[in-house]
DNA sequence: CGAGTTTGACCTGCGC
DNA sequence: GCGCAGGTCAAACTCG
């Protein structure tokens, strides 16, 4: 098997370099009060995206995803805002990003609560093109999101769903205590604190942020440094999985890779957890983002330039509010294309920085089938993942 | 020698 | 209660 992998990673180093980008986020609807002003212009320009789907030839109908109409929340569009921005690549967006971020004094300026979408379970869901840098603070509230970014070997692709932590009570005062607790947990990992945990609490997991990343590269490099601290196999899975933490002290942010079975060359990377120092700069974590070794030579080391996208800031708001089935309500925008098998901007990115415009061309559609394996079970739910897939193969019989 | 990886064992949660 | 699968630990190992 694991000639098998490797060879199928030599084989992926010769394939075409793409990338496809999605992010899935809901949200709470507490949350949507926070960053209500911020939401109301961005409704405004809803049909704009829309249209660009449109334009897209995917003629993807949101609304046969979801149970209700909905509004598409891409109103923003950094290329279009910021012309002279366009980056040559991922890593490029994301050191812009990482600076704007930096300098803005209001946390919540961009982050995925700006973009809601509602949905039949009053249930606020936000898209978003492209990941945010990685905020500096903690969070609580379980949460996943499935994202992917453009980077230039790579294609990926992002939707998000909520974790168990739909099924926990909605106290947010016991939320923010599980949390911290969960944290101290999860920072020393003795068995007697994990007694005391199991004791004491369910399980409170950590905010999760997946990308799906057709990439030829299993870690793909964000700039922080990740240690290995397992590895394990995969249920219906050839793959394993792979788990890793952040190597600076006292963050205890994991991630872990994973491939879909159906479509090796879509790798799931989930971050879980929020790096509690500022984006590194070390020799090797460095420029991670500044020059991108994928770009360079297009493989990496699994830890030092592995591609972990920098967690959205939005994270930092993910904390009270229940997730009310955010399963039911995610979007699968996986593997969209156009016609000719070229990937085509979904819509302007909701963040600034990222955007699909100078993406290479990406994988057909097909590429994305996935079934519910592993984690990618964990963060597509099963009938998303086949609407999805159903609505894909829809478009391919079109064809 | 330090940092990172590998890997078997162990723990935990969950479904039956 | 049992078994399974996911997740984590930690000793041994590798690499630069």
């Amino acid at each position: 098997m694991e000639k098998k992998i490797e060879q199928h990673q030599k084989e992926q180093l010769n394939s075409t370099k793409n990338t496809e980008t999605k992010i899935e986020h809901q949200e709470q609807q507490s949350q949507a009060s926070s960053s209500s002003s911020h939401m109301a212009n961005l409704a405004t320009s809803s049909d704009h995206h829309l249209h660009q789907l449109e334009l897209a030839g995917n003629n993807i109908n949101l609304s046969s995803i979801f149970d209700t109409p909905i509004s598409l929340p891409f109103p923003y569009s950094y290329f279009e805002d910021h012309p002279s921005n366009n980056p040559n690549s991922f890593l490029d967006l994301l050191r812009q990003d990482q600076h704007q971020f930096a300098s803005s004094s209001n946390p919540s300026s961009f982050s995925f609560d700006a973009f809601p979408l509602q949905n039949s379970n009053d249930t606020n869901l936000f898209f978003t093109d492209l990941p945010l840098p990685q905020p500096v603070t903690t969070k609580a509230e379980s949460s996943e999101v499935v994202n992917t970014a453009p980077t230039s070997p790579n294609s990926t692709s992002v939707s998000s769903s909520s974790n168990e932590a739909a099924n926990d009570n909605t106290n947010k005062e016991v939320a923010v205590k599980d949390q911290v607790e969960g944290d101290q947990q999860e920072h020393k990992g003795t068995k007697p604190q994990l007694k005391a945990k199991k004791k004491n609490q369910k399980k409170a997991r950590e905010a999760r942020f997946a990308f799906l990343t057709k990439s030829d590269i299993d870690n793909l490099d964000d700039g922080y440094r990740w240690r290995k601290y397992g590895q394990k196999a995969v249920k219906n899975s050839p793959y394993p999985r792979s788990y890793y933490r952040c190597t600076t002290v006292g963050c205890g942010v994991k991630k872990r890779v994973e491939r879909s079975s159906d479509d090796p060359s879509i790798v799931m990377t989930t971050y879980e957890g929020q790096h509690s120092h500022p984006f590194p700069m070390t020799p090797r974590g460095h420029i991670g983002m500044l020059t991108s070794p994928i770009l360079d030579h297009g493989a990496t080391t699994a830890s030092s330039s592995s591609f972990s996208i920098p967690q959205p800031r939005y994270l930092l708001t993910q904390h009270h509010q229940p997730y009310n089935s955010m399963y039911n309500t995610s979007l699968s925008m996986i593997n969209r294309s156009s016609p000719n098998g070229t990937f085509i901007n979904p819509g302007p990115s909701s963040f600034p920085g990222f955007g699909y415009d100078h993406m290479p061309q990406a994988s057909t559609s097909t590429t994305s089938a996935i079934r519910d394996h592993g984690l990618l079970q964990d963060i597509l739910p099963s009938q998303i993942r086949e609407d999805t897939i159903n609505t894909q193969i829809n478009e391919e019989d079109k064809k």
